[in-house]
DNA sequence: AATATAGTTTTGATAAATCAAAATAAACTA
DNA sequence: TAGTTTATTTTGATTTATCAAAACTATATT
């Protein structure tokens, strides 16, 4: 129970997080492989800190099987991904800095800024619920609304719906998002889904027509629209 | 001569900095009590860390004698200088923080702020050349605008001047130059100065007249006025 | 000069975070 | 079920930054 948590304390519940919220139930176990690829350290290293966390009452572990975040484990996550998420737009709307280089800042500005710098930025932004890439941003208390969108890969064919999310940081491909206007805001259709040939072709802005791969599809959530 | 100087490099190169900075010649040698002092750390740890730092090549080393910054470890210092006060200034005046808090923030934010990220604050306050205690800003190249300014303390009594700076950071000591209107950019006039009792009576804003110690006085730079 | 004092360096330990590589457990395969 | 593969844990070292306390140096005092 680290009075002030280091920020690799914070990177580990961050990765353990994200990991778990990746799942459809939520409260699976992640494999400690996982949580050391995400962090890129080698397993052992991320056995020895997990069992640091378990000791601090962060996070369970069940050896050979993974970890899970307690309670305070989440709440304490969430407050990093606040951090992070609020700096990113803060980046992008007061800095003007693009959408696909603030994550790799934000990655170290997060542990440097203070609540109070926070609760600033926060405020000046109008207590946004979304960051750039359309992921939610956790309320002073830790409490993420609840997201469970469809995908490019699960939407109806046909259904003009309008991109949400990027669940992905890559920069590359966020900078191909952006050339082919799939950033969150745009409305789209998808015309054809054809899983042998691993393509989702889409209809975008002014009639654009952009095909991509499943794999591409599946990090792009989407909510349907009227129009 | 690490690639990316740890926030602890940093620190150490910016408090031997400011210490030699503060000297009239501006090339003495800092003494290493000053310096573990400085840090917040026992002498033992300078020592070491010092020693590490001459290997590297950012300042030179003489035992017993003390400490002094070489050509690189100065435009590193100088550097991270930069990172502190457009971080302040930007603390200030966009975020509207007070400047009295700014400083410790600026503290953590000036080790985890890219060039990128503080390259668009210098833009967007329109490289400004002071921050809100009127220290100098350096260039991007690590030059700073020489200042040797009289003070309260030194400055013609009766001479209407301007206060351009205070040499202080002390959290407390700040609130209570606002609350007596002795901020950067006040115009006030020396009354009296008596050593003897130890102080120095100055007339400021609104014919205020304030009281402080010499201490006071000798953090307060100032330039002559005409008005 | 002899001694006291203040400042500095050395030495030995420690905590946090990491890696490499050996050992072990679990899961899969034939 | 026996053997192989994959994932995980252990063990032993390493790096960075630190402290405590002993040893030392230089300077000041009588």
């Amino acid at each position: 129970m680290p009075m002030f948590p280091s920020s690799t304390v914070e990177n580990y519940l961050k990765t353990i997080y994200m990991a778990q919220s990746a799942e459809s139930d939520g409260n699976e176990l992640v494999p400690m492989g996982q949580l050391s690829n995400g962090l890129g350290v080698v397993p052992g290293t991320a056995t020895t800190m997990v069992k640091a966390l378990a000791e601090s009452g962060l996070v369970t572990y069940e050896p050979y099987a993974g970890v899970r975040l307690t309670a305070s484990g989440l709440k304490l996550a969430a407050l990093v991904l606040r951090r992070h998420r609020l700096m990113e737009l803060f980046l992008v709307q007061v800095l003007g800095m693009s959408w696909d280089e603030v994550h790799e800042e934000a990655e170290r500005l997060e542990h440097a800024a203070s609540d109070r710098v926070i609760d600033r930025i926060d405020a000046m932004l109008g207590q946004p619920s979304t960051d750039p890439h359309g992921d939610p941003i956790p309320d002073p208390n830790g409490a993420v609304s609840a997201q469970d969108y469809p995908t490019l890969l699960t939407c109806p064919v046909g259904a003009p719906v309008v991109v949400t999310r990027v669940t992905d940081q890559d920069a590359e491909f966020l900078r191909f998002l952006e050339s082919s206007d799939l950033k969150p805001g745009q409305a789209v259709r998808v015309e054809i889904r054809n899983s042998t040939a691993d393509q989702v072709v889409v209809r975008g802005k002014n009639d654009r027509q952009i095909m991509i791969g499943m794999r591409a599809a599946a990090k792009l959530q989407v909510v349907p629209s009227d129009a």
